[in-house]
DNA sequence: TTGAAAGCGCTAACAC
DNA sequence: GTGTTAGCGCTTTCAA
C-alpha cells in the first residue's frame, strides 16, 4: 500500500486530508523543474529574478511549504535541540516544580530567539541512556537536561559517549559533561551572611545534601559560619525530601529534636514557603521569631506573605547561557563549565525589622 | 562538499565525531543485505530467528539507532506534536505565566505516556498563522496550542486549513476548532456562590473580560449574584491588564473609585495574591475585612498567605483530554469541544469564620 | 528466508 | 539560467 503511485490516499474515507503538496507539484504548474524550485525558494542567485518571484507567489499562494524532514535528511542538517527532565520513577513524580518549570520557559525564549526548534521528552531517571535517545535518531543535534541529581557518572557516560550535552547543575570533580548553574556556594554564603548580619546565630538548614547543588549551597553555609567565628551544629541541619510534605516534616522533626533555632535557610523557595506555613501551625512568626531565606527567587517568592528573602538563581540568563555552550559543543569548540552569578533578594521574610 | 563518497567528515578538524553509524554499516558488518537488518531490527517475521537475533545483537553493541528522520520520510509517518503558545507581541511576554508551565508540564506528561514527541514552539500572537508552521513543514501531526487570548479568527482560519489543532480556551460561537477548556460560568457561580454564602455581598471582578474565558467566569459571577437578589454594580468590575502591576492597579483603583467591597473575585491565583498583597499596603485584611476567591488552583495556592480560595481548573486532566482529543482529529474522527468541571477549593483566604 | 531495486521529498553537482 | 541525475538513510515490493 506504500508504493503505490502518488495519488491521494482515497482508501482512508475518513481523512478528508488532501494530499500534501510538494515541490514536483508547485514545479509542474509553474512549468520548471523541481531543481528550479528548490533554487528559488532557497533565494539562490542562480534563478532568474522573474522565475523566482513567480514561483514564490505560487507557492505562497498555494501555502506549499517545504518538507523539512526531506530537506534536513538530504542536507544533513536539523535545527533542533532536545530538553530532557528526568523524571524520579518512584514517585512517578509530575512535571510540576515550578523552577524547572521556569527554565522550562526560558529555554522556549532562548531557543526561539536563535531560531531553534526545542522538542521536550521526560526520561526515568534512573535510566538516564535514554536521555540520549533524540540525538541517537538524529532527532536533534544537541540536548539540554535540567535536573543533575544524583546521576553524575550517567552523564559522565553520555559525554564519554560524545553526545553534546550541557546539564543544568553543579559542577563536580571529575566532569567530562558540561555544566551550567548558578554558584552555589556564594548563594549560600549570601544567605547565611545576610541572616547573621540580622542578628540570627541558630541557623537551620533545610535540604538534601547529597544533591550536588544542595551539598555545595550547605558548603556555603558552613563557610559563613565559619568565618563569623559561630559554630556548625550538625543538629541544624535537616534533610528533607522532596515531596510536598517536606517542608513541614523538616519543621516537625527540627521542633522534636527541641533544638533552638531561630532562623531557616531552605533549599528551594518552595520549601521555605512550605517551612513558613508550617510554622504558622505551630505558632511559630516570621520573621518575627524565625528569619527564612529560599533559594531561586521563583516568580511567585515576592507575592508570597512574608515576601520572602531569597537567593536568585537567574533563570532567563541560565537559559541563554544552556543554549550557547550547547551551541559550542555541536560545532565541535570547547564548551567549559560555568557558573552564573547568584545574588540576594532580601524580602520581610527574613528582615528583623 | 555534500554527494562525497561515505567517508568521516574530515574536513572539519574540530569537530572529531566519528561519522554517525547506519543500517549499511550494520549491514556489512553482519554480511547481511540492509533489507535484512531493516527486517530484523522491525521484528519482522520474515527473517530467521537466529539472524534477527545476532543482527539485534550487533546493533545493540553498538548502540546503533535507526535515524528516525529516514525512516519517517520513507513510512510518511510521525510521532510527534507541536504545542504552541502565543506570546505577545507588543509586550515581548516571557513564558512564566504559571498556568501555562504547569499545562505544557502536564503536556509532557501526557504525550510521554503515549509515547509522543513534543515540539514546542512559541509563536507573535498576532502572527497565529504561523502555529501552523510546524505543521505545514511536516514536523509535527498536529498541534495543541495553549491561550485562546482574542484570536478566535486566526484559529477558524487554520481549522479552515484543515491543519490539526486543539486549543486550550472557551468554546466560542461559530467555532471551527476544537477547544478543551475548564467550565468556566460554573466556575465563576462558584465562586461567587460561595462569596455569597460567606456572607459578602460586593463583590468585586478582576480581570479582562474581553479574553473569552475570563469573560464566561464574570458572566457565571453575574448569573450568581442575580439567581441571589444580588444587584450587579458595573463599578465592581475592574478592568485588569497581564502585567505584573496589574493586582496593584486594580485594588488601588477600586479604592480611588471609592466603592465599597468586600470581596473580590480574581480571574488568576496569580492575580488574587498581587491583589492581597496591594491590599496588605493599604491595610485592609484578608479576609477579614476582604475575601478574595482565585481562579486555577496553581500549585503554589495552597501555600499562599492566607492559603487561597480558588476554582480549580484540573489540570493533569486537561492534559490528557487535549492529547486524545487531538489524536482523534488526526485520524480524521470528530472531536467536539469540551468543557472540565471546575471545582471550589475552599481555603482561608474567603473564610469569614 | 534473503537480496536487488525503487522511492519517500528534497538538494546539488554537473552538464547544457 | 535551467534540467538531468544521483543520493540523503531508510522500508518494501518483487523475484529468487
Amino acid at each position: 500500500m506504500a508504493d503505490s503511485k502518488p495519488s491521494a490516499d482515497d482508501s482512508n474515507p475518513s481523512a478528508a486530508q488532501q494530499r500534501r503538496l510538494q515541490m514536483a507539484d508547485i514545479a509542474r504548474l509553474a512549468g520548471v523543474s523541481t531543481s528550479t524550485v528548490s533554487r528559488a525558494l532557497a533565494g539562490s542567485k542562480l534563478v532568474s529574478e522573474e522565475t523566482r518571484v513567480r514561483i514564490m507567489e505560487l507557492a505562497r499562494s498555494l501555502k506549499y511549504t517545504i518538507n523539512i524532514g526531506a530537506q534536513n535528511l538530504r542536507m544533513k542538517q536539523n535545527r533542533t535541540i532536545g530538553v530532557v527532565i528526568p523524571y524520579d520513577h518512584n514517585t512517578r513524580q509530575h512535571l510540576s516544580d515550578p523552577f524547572f518549570l521556569g527554565m522550562l520557559g526560558s529555554l522556549a525564549d532562548a531557543l526561539t530567539e536563535l531560531g531553534f526548534d526545542m522538542l521536550v521528552s521526560r526520561v526515568d531517571a534512573d535510566e538516564l541512556d535514554a536521555a540520549a535517545a533524540p540525538f541517537d535518531t538524529g532527532r536533534v543535534i544537541g540536548i539540554v537536561l535540567i535536573g543533575q541529581w544524583r546521576h553524575h557518572d550517567q552523564l559522565n557516560q553520555l559525554a564519554a559517549r560524545h553526545v553534546p550535552i550541557v546539564v543544568w547543575g553543579a559542577q563536580l570533580p571529575q566532569q567530562l559533561y558540561c555544566t551550567v548553574g548558578g554558584d552555589n556556594v556564594t548563594g549560600g554564603e549570601l544567605a547565611v551572611d545576610h541572616l547573621l548580619a540580622e542578628g540570627r546565630r541558630r541557623i537551620a538548614f533545610f535540604g538534601d545534601i547529597n544533591l550536588p547543588e544542595v551539598g555545595l549551597r550547605y558548603a556555603g553555609y558552613c563557610r559563613a559560619l565559619q568565618r563569623a567565628g559561630v559554630g556548625i551544629d550538625p543538629e541544624l541541619l535537616v534533610p528533607v525530601s522532596f515531596l510536598p510534605s517536606g517542608g513541614q516534616q523538616a519543621v516537625e522533626e527540627l521542633l522534636r529534636r527541641g533544638v533552638a533555632f531561630d532562623a531557616i535557610f531552605a533549599g528551594s523557595d518552595l520549601l521555605a514557603m512550605m517551612s513558613i506555613n508550617a510554622m504558622r501551625e505551630h505558632g511559630l512568626y516570621v520573621p518575627g521569631q524565625v528569619a527564612v531565606v529560599g533559594y531561586d527567587d521563583i516568580e511567585l517568592s515576592s507575592y508570597f506573605h512574608p515576601p520572602l528573602t531569597t537567593i536568585r538563581q537567574p533563570i532567563r540568563e541560565a537559559g541563554r547561557a544552556l543554549v550557547t555552550s550547547l551551541l559550542e559543543l555541536i560545532e565541535g569548540r570547547e564548551a567549559p563549565s560555568q557558573q552564573l552569578p547568584t545574588t540576594l533578594v532580601v524580602r520581610s521574610s527574613s528582615r528583623t525589622v
